[in-house]
DNA sequence: ATATACTTGAGTGAATCACTCGGGATAAGG
DNA sequence: CCTTATCCCGAGTGATTCACTCAAGTATAT
């Protein structure tokens, strides 16, 4: 599994679509106005999450997403899989003989699949019911346009662009020594 | 912090120097064999070690690179770290208010943060010495030149090309269900 | 001097990231 | 039926990063 911005939308989308489905599917147009996600961008992780049954379409008017299965069911470590897609895995990942060589393993390969398995634990125990209540404790509110001003026609805000990948881990502040 | 096979690659390397740099300093050419990781590869990653002091440097005939500390002070996310420099973290990374709006910090804020702290934490409790002391209980040989065969001039085993990124990652098996 | 080895910076092809675009399919309301 | 709202899908794109090479140094031991 990796790590990106894309896998933090789809958290983003999967909690605000969980805070809003009790009255029925929620439209994408809705998630990204909310969240300011674009919503060719949101059709795109969407048409992933359903393919995991993660979510569930209605067509038509009033239509919309609504959630697979209950939030205590749904894992972050579910939607970051279904979202980013491992690719297949070239080099270590999976087989033995991560060299040409004879030794088998490579001398680094426990030490991957161990740091591999400790964060799909880690995200496997965060389910989305969790960071929903999370949400509600700390009083955000279920309103469809939750910020709704003046001038209709234009972006109020302008879209915030994060051009760096993986920017999750970028943190080394705690490095810094 | 960001995991890439260049992360990997600088850990192995940092292995092999741990395992042969009682009988003085080690050359890059000698783990660039050993290790099938190009010279040039070497010297790129190295140079980001050296400037971390993580590692040492003897110019000349007979030079080479030894260890900047003690193995068991230098940890996995030291050279992680040191080699895939953070760069400055977009979005969401340090500072509050991630998105543009009022909430302060974006939704998924926290769990970003614990998800990197744990991994930090994981991989800060892994010495260079615990890696060094597994590979010697799996009876690596620590001759110079270990796999030396037939014709001399060209390189017997092509380098293997690791074209995904981030492959550490890529498992996903467990989530097969 | 010469060979060995580190040092540096620039450059490169392929891949990935984070989207956008343009069309379609489906269904509800009139 | 027609319009509209919504999901659906595949192709394309610019910027960036990844993994790596190349070329030209500098330092030092013999």
């Amino acid at each position: 599994m990796r790590l990106t911005t894309k896998g933090r939308f789809a958290v983003t989308a999967m909690i605000d679509l969980a805070l809003r489905e009790h009255s029925g599917p929620v439209a994408l147009a809705a998630i990204s106005s909310r969240q300011q996600i674009s919503l060719s961008y949101l059709e795109q992780l969407f048409g992933k999450l359903r393919r995991h049954e993660l979510v569930e379409s209605t067509r038509g008017p009033g239509g919309g997403y609504s959630l697979g299965r209950k939030s205590e069911e749904i894992t972050v470590a579910d939607i970051i899989v279904a979202v980013d897609e491992p690719i297949d895995s070239t080099g270590c990942a999976g087989k033995e003989n991560c060299m040409g060589d004879d030794a088998g393993r490579c001398m680094t390969h426990d030490l991957w699949a161990s740091l591999n398995s400790k964060m799909i634990e880690f995200l496997d125990s965060v389910s989305l019911k969790k960071l929903v209540d999370e949400q509600i404790a700390k009083g955000v509110s279920i309103e469809e346009h939750p910020v709704k001003r003046a001038i209709s026609t234009q972006p109020v805000v302008k879209p915030i662009k994060i051009t760096a990948p993986n920017s999750v881990f970028a943190l080394g502040a705690a490095f810094s020594k």
